[in-house]
DNA sequence: GTCTATAACGAGATAGAC
DNA sequence: GTCTATCTCGTTATAGAC
């Protein structure tokens, strides 16, 4: 019995990845617009109905694919980390930036799913929150390990940012200073605009160097939020 | 005749623009992936064979799109900057950060357009570039007013990215410090990493008090570029 | 119980003949 | 410029195989 079951529950696991690998070069080729069930199935020699009984609907194959997009640049990100425990905390903040630019130059139209343009009548659920916040939560325990350990500096926070601070303390960063919380959000969102222009082309013609380009930058948003110079 | 012919160019003028009016209503409703000739055509009550008097084909209609909305944000900014061409440049850069940021919230889908996902299956022309490059100009005609006038400060720049800073410096930001020009594009990219942040919904249960937190990003963000502090 | 296949719906896009 | 025949899509109901 237990077997039987082990088989199929096997079975439906592979049937399911295989859905979403099908989903994922659709993704690639088209876009995450005309992403459609009905090509997904075509492609698998499947017929679309059959697709229903893995994920009920478009939107939730969409869903599933974003969080597997989350998932897979939060655990890269996690393996950079784990890879220079060691390090002082800049070295760590910018091993970790490379690794999420490295996925992303990787991953490329996954990036574009999850950071990219909003996919148009699609809203995502509840339920891609913990997936998308796991890059975020490495950046904050870096921070949060510097200042309880070396120490964090040149950080400050103006009067009228300083409930927003206090704020985002209690919601997702406890253990960090409020003035290192708000840099955090800022060099988090900024990292991305880093990573977005150049995979979306904006620096075509303007930065040729992109790797030292990148890794000079990361530095500097490791500067921003109180790490100092690794 | 002279007439005759001014009469048929408003006219063809005004077709062109209404063509326009109504893709940026399908962008916003179906995103650019799924913009058509034919619903345009709909809903202008013409013939889809007809917009090919105006526009040669899909890809010719979204890059007279893409032109649009850089020169839309590209004035935006310009005029933002004309506006407090008094002001010390650490405070005409935030406005011209917060004059991007309005532009970008007031035409979501435009921002979207152009600083979002690329449209799957469309490579942009050359003839973008120029109307892709005013923002950019814009924070480098303030950085280099700052340099001719009170100076920048703070700035330093690693010898492997020498020869990337007197390139940019070469191509497009004459009359600018090397290191002030790689701060420079670095500062373009994460202004944009925020803004696409905000808009894109990445800063939901992250970032409360958005207009505030823009400010002081803002101001960072000229702080870095050696504008010091306004 | 779990799955796949057939068929169908209503809505929309598309190609081509006229 | 119009009309029609033929596609696609997401989704559901149903019937049967394992």
């Amino acid at each position: 019995m237990t077997t039987a079951q082990g088989a199929r529950a096997r079975a439906r696991q592979e049937v399911t990845a295989a859905i979403k690998e099908a989903a994922r070069r659709q993704l690639a080729a088209e876009g995450a617009a005309k992403l459609s069930l009905r090509a997904v199935a075509r492609e698998l020699g499947m017929v679309s109905s059959a697709l229903y009984r893995y994920f009920p609907s478009r939107d939730d194959l969409l869903t599933a694919l974003i969080i597997d997009a989350y998932d897979s640049v939060g655990e890269a990100a996690e393996r950079a980390r784990d890879a220079v425990a060691d390090a002082p905390p800049p070295a760590r903040w910018i091993a970790v930036c490379e690794a999420v630019r490295d996925w992303a130059l990787a991953h490329p139209h996954e990036y574009a799913l999850i950071y990219g343009s909003p996919v148009p009548g699609y809203s995502a659920p509840e339920t891609t929150v913990p997936a998308a916040a796991r890059v975020g939560m490495v950046f904050i325990g870096i921070v949060r390990d510097a200042h309880e350990g070396p120490g964090l500096s040149g950080l400050s926070l103006p009067a009228d940012l300083r409930p927003e601070g206090a704020r985002m303390v209690a919601d997702f960063a406890a253990d960090v200073p409020p003035e290192a919380a708000v840099a955090l959000v800022a060099a988090w969102a900024q990292l991305f605009g880093l990573i977005g222009f150049e995979l979306f082309g904006q620096f075509n013609r303007v930065v040729e160097d992109r790797e030292t380009f990148f890794r000079h930058a990361a530095g500097r948003l490791a500067e921003g939020v109180g790490l100092g110079r690794g």
